[in-house]
DNA sequence: GCCATGCCAAATGTGCACATTTCTTAATTA
DNA sequence: TAATTAAGAAATGTGCACATTTGGCATGGC
């Protein structure tokens, strides 16, 4: 019934760090993915079962996960998807915004042909995807131009900042969705290009706020809709095939 | 010899939460306050000794301490106290710039009497500290002005990213000694609220920026200067008395 | 004299056996 | 019948016993 060991059954120290990134990997994913709906418990012993590594393997990883602030700890009684209240999300868009406005100051002394070369290929990617209406793309882009942004600044830091504001906030549009159709009007990045090439700040910081405030206008509550796959399993179906009960 | 268990030998599941906090903070402190050295190698059964607790209970922490970056954790070869490059110093500082930039456009929206008279008191108590040439309150106050601005935002995400930075810096110094005199010119930050008052953003952000440039500019390697305390017991002295051995 | 190789001690990594706590369910009582 | 409580089950937390890996050191060869 249980699974069965990889080796033999007594104390194995062997080193296998990508097991640990894997099992991290598919919970982190299945959590920027929406898979895992908000409040849901994750106990240890079923995801061990699920992935076929020992419970302490899962264990670490939650807590990891947990330090990130992407899973809820409470002391003894586990991990849970954390559900954010609309004033956290707002909370998350501010700095996204107030960050930007930061970058864009900075941005406007480094700005050369090359750069804008690039945000206009992005801009034509993005009115691409939002033409054909595909709508994973045009989320997966829009969020990308926020990147290109910062990473033209080449500071690692910075980087890493936005990466997790971006990273929060496509875990919170499973629950607070931000309308059907794209999350950022294409027109408006490309305002936002336009300020940047002409040099000014002040423009381009404008502009950004508005965007900003009109994607955080577009949140509303999503008063518990359907409770997708409690079931861990199924979350979790197509991750790990590993070794199936022999 | 060894350090005594703290009850029976056997499986000692008893949860204390706060012993983890314990060890965390003291080794953080140490970290922040720059006592552990840039290269120092924190090996898990000593650390284990001297806080008498179990390995375990260290290893989690060193690992904690490795995911929020502040350990260089190498696979299979332990802990060690990193050591920055100058770019990554660069890197940091020029990220609170960034940040700070947007932290002020922001600002100038939401300034009142009330915050304006706050920074004034705490430019009083700089000056305080500088006049009677309290190095260790002057570098604390100087960072702490900093995190007064963010924290008017009232938003957490910029309010802890700002505080990584710090602590991020503050590890630093110890590497790269800024200068013998204070920080942060207490003038420069009175600048900044003076534009603040005035609601000039442009000049806030510049004077933000030179600010900043200038503490930069002080940066310079000391090379290998003493290598302070490598022995983990005279840097863990203090804390801890615990129980000494019967 | 210097570099290569093998061995041994020390440190790290991991599964497991518990203790402890929390959750669930059933039984008892008002 | 509803609320309370007690007991069992399940889940979490932790120390320990290993396996594995790394680092240092002595020995031997060139």
């Amino acid at each position: 019934m249980a699974t069965q060991r990889r080796r033999n059954g007594k104390g194995n120290g062997k080193a296998n760090p990508a097991e640990d990134e894997a099992v991290y990997q598919a919970i982190l994913h299945a959590l920027l993915e929406g898979k895992l709906k908000a409040g849901v418990k994750l106990a240890e012993p079923p995801l061990a079962e699920i992935f076929g590594v020992s419970r302490e393997r899962i264990r670490k990883v939650l807590h990891r996960l947990g330090a990130e602030r992407r899973l809820e700890m409470i002391p003894n009684r586990g991990a849970r998807v954390p559900r954010p209240t609309l004033d956290d999300v707002r909370s998350v868009y501010e700095a996204h915004r107030v960050l930007e406005a930061g970058v864009l100051t900075q941005l406007v002394r480094h700005v050369d042909d090359a750069l804008i070369e690039k945000l206009t290929a992005h801009l034509a990617e993005e009115r691409a995807a939002a033409t054909r209406a595909d709508r994973a793309a045009s989320v997966r882009l829009s969020g990308a131009f926020h990147v290109h942004l910062v990473e033209a600044l080449g500071n690692a830091e910075l980087s890493r900042f936005l990466a997790d504001l971006l990273s929060r906030s496509s875990v919170m549009v499973s629950v607070y969705e931000p309308a059907t159709d794209s999350i950022c009007a294409v027109d408006e990045h490309g305002a936002i290009v336009e300020a940047l090439r002409a040099r000014d700040v002040a423009r381009a910081i404008a502009v950004s706020r508005e965007h900003f405030l009109h994607v955080e206008s577009r949140l509303h509550l999503d008063d518990e809709t359907a409770p997708a796959s409690e079931d861990l399993t199924v979350v979790f179906a197509a991750v790990k095939p590993k070794r199936r009960k022999r």
